[in-house]
DNA sequence: TAAAAACCCTGACAAGTATCATGGTTTTGA
DNA sequence: TCAAAACCATGATACTTGTCAGGGTTTTTA
């Protein structure tokens, strides 16, 4: 298994581990007491959903422990993953700062604990304090900088690239080292997968097949190792 | 011709037009007097940069008028589109925030007045106005959302329905009503549309071809003209 | 623990697009 | 104003990827 976060956990935001690169990484004292006066954590089982694509936004959502999904209903009932959400992420931004509906929904994959923080409370904070303004200013900045390369990747690869590419971040953000290979410690499908990079369940599995042949990767079941990350990445680059 | 706007503009930013929109909206007069005395107004030509990709971000720049379009280059030669800019817009605004290097090139594509505000202003008055750093974090939600919104339909969407938005955008931001159609009044070239929706100049062409037989665009040399935005609409929702 | 559901895998085939090639047209710039 | 460059247009062809179908495996849940 991996790590133990089944089971319900409280505890201060003074201490919070998944604290340090959070929008809220930079607050005072003072105000960190009163966010942990104000803020509530819930163990939710995996499949519950934090909230729902157009429903108002009563408040974000920080992830202690745990995996989430976002992703978005498009009319003809396919859905697209925009995003996986980890220790330290903040969910529901969007839908708070401008006071409207939530643009998409969050789904939790693995049992999570996670903070919920009142929409109030969440942009008095922002008012009051130029640091968590700058370090929202400044995470929106990062999120806008991911979504573009995405944007711009779904523009010019092909699928092959486009799946190495996600695999690289899972290593990046779920990898752990074992016997020399990166394993990529996250509980995903190949259908969630190719909807995150826009295609087909199909082709996700034939081009880890066609890379597990080859070596580049190694599968076991559902799990996905990585021998050589610069291997994997220089397959990417240079399609024969 | 379009617009009148290739000669030399100068002018108070507390009576720009352009500002209504764009982040400086929301300034006070003592800080607008101070952005005016700060900023400096140039007319750029056809074809130069305003900033060149990954060299450091020295200010923002903000369009008076004109068009500028920003484009990545990847590594293999090509470039690709991720945004028009126009009257109101703001160029060059991650890298002045991360201090960075500019993460895109901004090229004007028609004569433009453009004005230029140095970093180290531009950064100060985030810290100092709390209208100005709220404008710019529902500046950069406005951003994302829309970034957002184009990852999803290119993950999702045909050539041809990725082609009718952008039109329908054109639309919007472009369009002139004239004898009942509206007229897309923006100099684009079908290869600058391929690489904003990651085509080919080729397809685009046999796309508009097809959509001009069938009636619903107008085409007239490179001047592209909509009958019905909403028969337009439609087209791209329901593919026969 | 057994049945049901979800998921993985492979093959055959079709559709959508990219690529290459060629010629006509418009725009640019000396 | 005229040549050069950039751009538009269309055809033929090949390739990438999606779709559909069938069967095996793992996970979930009652």
């Amino acid at each position: 298994m991996t790590s133990d976060c089944s089971h319900r956990k409280q505890g201060s935001c003074l201490v919070c581990p998944s604290r340090d690169d959070s929008i809220f990484a930079e607050l005072s004292t003072k105000h960190l007491e009163e966010l942990d006066k104000s803020k509530v954590t819930n163990l939710y089982r995996k499949g519950q959903v934090l909230f729902q694509q157009d429903s108002p936004a009563l408040g974000v959502f920080c992830v202690l422990d745990g995996q989430v999904k976002v992703l978005k209903n498009s009319e003809d009932g396919k859905e697209t993953i925009t995003r996986l959400a980890t220790s330290g992420d903040v969910l529901g931004l969007r839908g708070v700062l401008t006071e409207s509906n939530h643009p998409a929904t969050a789904k939790v994959m693995q049992d999570s604990n996670i903070c919920f923080i009142d929409r109030r409370f969440f942009k008095d904070l922002i008012q009051k304090s130029p640091e968590a303004a700058n370090s929202l200013i400044m995470r929106l900045v990062k999120e806008m900088t991911k979504l573009e390369e995405h944007a711009e990747e779904m523009n010019t690869k092909t699928v092959k690239q486009r799946l190495i590419q996600l695999l690289l971040s899972f290593c990046q953000t779920y990898g752990m080292r074992k016997a020399g290979e990166v394993f990529i410690d996250l509980k995903i499908t190949r259908a969630e997968m190719a909807s995150m990079i826009g295609t087909t369940p199909e082709t996700v599995i034939r081009i880890l097949s066609e890379m597990d042949s080859s070596g580049i990767i190694r599968q076991d079941g559902k799990k996905i190792f990585v021998p050589s990350m610069d291997q994997l990445a220089e397959e990417s680059g240079v399609q024969i």
